[in-house]
RNA sequence: GGCCUGUUCGUCUAGGGGUCAGGACAGUAGGUUUUCAACCUACCAACAGGAGUUCGAUUCUCCUACAGGCUACCA
């Protein structure tokens, strides 16, 4: 028998990080075991589920890399629910409810201000036929309950758990179609698992108590029962349940900020289970063959951003300088650095690249790359950190500058003054090396040669190799600002 | 309140009756570098508590504590 797994989000919301984590463990178990993976949406409540939203959450799938074999909405099976309902009412196992959501609540209330666990106290259980005929003739709504049986044992054994039983008596007669005429969730869960043939329910361990209620509606039904296996959750940095105020939690708010898909579910797959010889860097595909669900851990797990983005940090080390200059590009221009059409211009693309390549080994995420190259885009130098100050203000430092307007002038001469003259790594490490041998007279080298350079191109103390920086640059640019730094040291009397 | 599930370094995880309880992130200290980052090395750091079973328990059982989930005409 071919395994048949499903991944079930329901529309309310955009893919959450631990809806993207089933969905990865069920298409990891899916695809090791050569099954099917069925993408079905849960937008019975229509009142919370919105087109937008099952958008956004397939496009996030996709994104994530996932894919599937068979597609379901369960809005456009509503009848098939109903039909099933309706058997069950003509088999005497479920009834119609007639009462009101005032008296629910008011029972709720009752029940746990008694200490008691609050469940239906079974009133239109006893009905009798002529009390239902004279209430559906009046048009009352009415909702269709299950009959649950009284002290009954309902037990299966969890992939991942383990046994796990429950006594039916703590179960209350659960609603199966609401008054609207739409299926509750869990009766919509199993005539779907059934009907489409499931194999393993593999879900969050929110999910353990609905198994009880949908054991007794698999048997109902006459339906043979699926394997079940329930993972823990993705718990807040405080144990607590991962809430917005934590910052991202929906895997586009995670793409935004400059995450890598890969990154994502590697993180994700290393947050629950490890393939094993402390391998933490790896693609779902590459341990298909070593994944087990029973190998899925039992206890929660906290969501650890610093470990996100070292995995981040190492998947973007991992790519080339072209294809990180395509995926940074886009948070230049929302950051409005540069322009749209400016995408067109080979020489804002040469300088995106180089700016790539130096700052490649900074980033965490994607979004970093505007703040570094910010400065870069600017004619002049926004500022100067205090410890630029300090470099200035040394007097060898003036040396330093005078030698360093000195090479790049005459480089820039050698180039006709061009200002659109693409000058290289390499170009500039002999510019450097060339303001060194002036300077050897001197006995200015070292930290004393290369800090005032790099305060009078950036106003700091800190970046990337020098040779880089003045290719992002340019010659022209350094010029300008060498000559800014002079005029800033001369005003500030440094 | 009731029911269900869980608890190994700060975090993720490996292990499992006898281990120096392993690895990774973070942190700290070195190395490298003009500097930041990256990289390399080292260090720090854990079996929730209590009983029981056993020659021996972190591992098995029970209890307690704590945490999470469910207890909807939400999914």
């Amino acid at each position: 028998m071919i395994p048949r797994f499903r991944f079930a989000p329901s529309p309310t919301g955009g893919l959450h990080i631990g809806t993207a984590r089933t969905a990865l463990l069920n298409w990891l178990a899916a695809r090791s075991m050569e099954g099917k993976l069925i993408l079905r949406i849960e937008d019975t409540d229509v009142k919370r589920s919105s087109v937008t939203c099952e958008k956004s959450i397939i496009e996030d799938l996709k994104w994530l890399g996932f894919d599937w074999d068979e597609f379901y909405r369960q809005s456009e099976r509503i009848k098939i629910y109903q039909k099933s309902a309706s058997q069950l009412l003509d088999e005497n196992k479920t009834y119609r409810c007639f009462c009101t959501p005032e008296r629910l609540e008011n029972l709720k209330k009752s029940q746990y201000a008694a200490g008691r666990m609050s469940k239906y106290d079974r009133r239109c259980r006893e009905l009798d036929s002529v009390e239902i005929e004279k209430k559906l003739k009046e048009g009352v709504p009415f909702a269709i309950r299950f009959k649950v049986e009284d002290e009954r044992e309902i037990t299966f054994r969890d992939l991942i758990r383990g046994e796990i039983s429950f006594s039916s008596g703590v179960i209350g007669d659960f609603i199966i179609i609401k008054s609207d005429g739409t299926p509750s969730y869990n009766f919509a869960v199993v005539v779907d698992d059934g009907d489409m043939k499931i194999t393993h329910v593999l879900r969050g361990e929110d999910h353990i108590t609905n198994t009880a209620r949908q054991i007794l509606l698999f048997e109902s039904l006459g339906l043979g029962l699926p394997s079940f296996a329930h993972f823990s959750m993705i718990l807040g940095r405080d144990g607590s349940k991962l809430s917005k105020r934590e910052g991202a939690t929906t895997i586009s708010q995670f793409r935004k900020d400059g995450y890598l898909a890969e990154a994502l579910v590697n993180y994700l797959s290393i947050l629950s289970w490890a393939p094993g010889e402390g391998q933490e860097i790896f693609s779902a595909g590459d341990i298909l063959d070593k994944f087990k669900i029973s190998y899925i851990s039992r206890s929660p797990a906290i969501f650890d951003v610093d470990k996100l983005n070292w995995i981040n940090g190492i998947y973007i080390r991992r790519k080339t300088a072209k294809e990180l200059e395509e995926l940074c590009t886009p948070y230049l221009i929302s950051e409005k650095i540069i322009d749209q059409k400016d995408t067109e211009n080979e020489k804002i693309i040469s300088k995106i690249l180089k700016g790539v390549n130096a700052f490649k080994d900074n980033l965490k995420v994607l979004g970093d790359f505007s703040v570094y190259m910010k400065d870069f885009f600017e004619e002049k130098i926004a500022g100067y950190s205090t410890e630029a100050d300090e470099v200035l203000k040394l007097d060898t430092s003036k040396a330093v500058l005078k030698a360093f307007l000195k090479v790049l002038t005459s480089e820039w001469k050698s180039f006709d003054n061009n200002p659109d003259i693409d000058f290289n790594e390499e170009q500039g490490k002999k510019l450097i090396d060339k303001i060194g041998e002036n300077l050897k007279t001197l006995k200015i080298k070292g930290k004393f040669l290369y800090m005032p350079i790099r305060a009078s191109i950036t106003g700091k103390t800190h970046g990337p190799e020098l040779p880089k920086v003045i290719s992002i640059l340019g010659l022209k640019n350094c010029i300008q600002r060498v000559n800014q730094t002079l005029e800033y040291i001369k005003n500030n009397k440094l």
